[in-house]
DNA sequence: ATGTAGGCGCTACGCCGACAA
DNA sequence: TTGTCGGCGTAGCGCCTACAT
């Protein structure tokens, strides 16, 4: 059943503007996605933006797309601000941030504490199960996984015949969803039993346009609130932006948008989402500078990098850097986003890229600094006195 | 029951790509709707676009959005494909078109036959009704208007007790709808009858998502098919772009897009939406011509123009006209978008806007050609020697 | 421990008729 | 002419048990 809160209020004319839970905004996007905490310096990479609309439109944005030559394959700008968001049909989760280029004099000035650790901690309390063909048929309810329901939801009165309760948990859009809970036997005889949703789960799965694959997830909070959040499988995408403006279009959008603010130092708004993106576009400026004036890496190097897996936690993944390389030196000269070509240790998975970006990995024989081979002159290059980020674990950045 | 058809090629990843039923996509536009011939020469204004784009995203198009000085507000192309779409979630028509700005040379050749008369015909076997809350509920069918049903369906043998038969009709996407037609007694004692659909209405109605308020829309063609199109109620749109470009992006997009066309005489591609977009913004140039080089328009004269009503056929309201200027000096000058400050004889109908373009209306008083006060010169003018347009009437270009 | 299927009560879908606007 | 509602038969939803993996 589907109920408003007495507290909502409903969506404004541009998408929602409540404050989202940001524990399960977090949750849903994944223990990988950070977002860079409001005030500090970022790196904006116009070319990975490029990238997640071209995923978003299922179009390649290639060759025909006029560069902008003004327009510098890394923006460092301030983050004025970021906002978390959840599409109404979908629930797909995304954020706004709005960006401001900086001065080179603004460039320069040391880090902030804050602008080093930016802790978007994953909630500790929380299951995410991947629909199964049972849980989504309107045959039956859903089948909670045992761990999981010790874990994150209230405990039941075990000494009632049969132990019952009516949760209620609230979604991404704070509407209300209520299950009935129980925890029934399996053989008449003897002890094995299970924990089940029945009453309600079936108009929680037509409302939202669950089916097998996709996966749901409950967060149980500090305040005792139990959240509610949906993960689509990736199917084939709908393809929606067609019908509004073309894809070459939007890609000059953003390239004209990046490039206006970056001549004018004036702000713009992106939006960046976690589950289409292949990667994150805008990144801490600390970090940055780490990997590509503090780490040393060269073809040969042995690297981790974590993925995450279908149950939403994290496994690393090893591999070989065997290039390193502009990706597009023609449109974005010494950018470094995916200049590292790598192979993977297990060949079986052909899903990962074979271009990453070096604050991705986590190269595995730290060396002792020296002059690198890599061309790594920007066309401002990093003051020397700069903030100790020798003594620093690559954790420190934000990495985890 | 929604099948796939034999023929039927799934749609690929920039939307769909198929051939569309014109007569179904024309219906479900509306008959004010026209699209110019494909080879012919059109005028696109970009401020006429970018109205759509704020239309779709439930913005304005505003002051801070940088214009591009190299950008006239009208450009005169050569129409070189023109593609019918409809949006595979909402079936939501669309066209693709694919423009390239002339050079002046090209502009000035006479017009072609083709130019000029663009009889874009609304099919004329064809109903639509606004569905009833009995429409759209679980608990009956629909009921078919009687005069619609004997003018489109196929006759019924009403020696049979009682007259029925099974309707298969295609939508849009050409997916297959079948329904069960009867023609039912009202009392027991007499004739009163009613056409109803039963078996298969309910699945087409939860599957398209109609509500009351929507429309449906059925066409009996000559090749003897029934065609079934939707229209949905002007509800508060689902703001849906927000996830990927901002609005302000979206609308420097469309600009720099056709900025970068105009420089480079290249093609570039929109998407027109009838139902969203207050007005045309690419239309025929022999349409444009006549309107603002052979019309004569003053402050205080009478028109008319032609609008839709709720089923879905053209009433005339009329108007005085109250001013004539620039809609927005700064940013595009001498623009004729919107130039007419209009007055509505019916003050009820809050909802017409009160600023049209010339080629909109229709001028009561066709007053001999005289100089105009109002400054109609272009960069490049027009010149004198061209075809007869003194002769035609509005309708012969393309004005229904 | 958990996905899936058979059983079967009962809700609500959907077809009929009736009435009113 | 057509929107809506009371009636009721029945398909399928949804809760149980049971079994397989």
């Amino acid at each position: 059943m589907k109920l408003s809160s007495a507290g909502f209020s409903p969506p404004n004319q541009e998408g929602e503007k409540r404050v989202l839970n940001s524990e399960l905004w977090h949750a849903c996007a994944g223990p990988l996605v950070s977002l860079p905490t409001i005030g500090s310096r970022v790196v904006y990479f116009p070319q990975g933006h490029s990238e997640q609309v071209a995923a978003s439109t299922n179009r390649e944005a290639d060759a025909h797309i006029p560069n902008c030559p003004s327009l510098s394959p890394q923006l460092i700008c301030q983050l004025h601000n970021v906002t978390m968001h959840a599409d109404v049909e979908t629930d797909e989760v995304y954020a706004q941030m709005t960006l401001q280029p900086l001065s080179q004099q603004e460039q320069k000035e040391p880090f902030l504490p804050s602008e080093l650790g930016s802790l978007s901690k994953q909630p500790t309390n929380y299951f995410c199960k991947t629909l199964t063909a049972s849980d989504t048929s309107t045959h039956g309810g859903f089948s909670v996984p045992r761990r999981a329901a010790e874990k994150v939801f209230p405990p039941l009165d075990y000494s009632q015949q049969p132990p019952a309760q009516e949760l209620i948990a609230r979604d991404l859009h704070n509407n209300e969803w209520k299950f009935r809970h129980i925890f029934r036997v399996l053989f008449l005889t003897g002890q094995p039993k299970r924990h089940l949703l029945t009453t309600g789960w079936s108009v929680f799965v037509s409302a939202k346009r669950l089916s097998a694959g996709d996966s749901v997830l409950f967060i149980w909070n500090e305040k005792n609130q139990l959240l509610l959040g949906v993960r689509r499988a990736n199917r084939p995408q709908t393809v929606m932006p067609s019908s509004v403006l073309s894809s070459d279009s939007m890609h000059l959008g953003l390239l004209a948008s990046a490039a206006h603010a970056a001549l004018t130092n004036s702000r713009f708004t992106i939006f960046y989402n976690p589950r289409t993106s292949p990667s994150e576009f805008v990144i801490p400026l600390a970090k940055y500078v780490k990997a590509v004036y503090h780490t040393r890496v060269s073809i040969g190097m042995r690297f981790r990098m974590l993925f995450e897996t279908e149950e939403s936690s994290v496994r690393r993944y090893m591999g070989t850097i065997t290039g390193i390389s502009d990706m597009d030196p023609a449109r974005w000269l010494n950018s470094h986003w995916r200049s590292v070509k790598v192979g993977w240790d297990e060949s079986t998975t052909g899903e990962r890229q074979p271009r990453v970006s070096l604050w991705e990995i986590e190269p595995l024989s730290t060396l002792p600094m020296y002059p690198s081979p890599f061309p790594l002159r920007l066309k401002r290059p990093w003051p020397p006195g700069l903030p100790p980020f020798n003594g620093m674990k690559y954790d420190d950045l934000g990495a985890v």
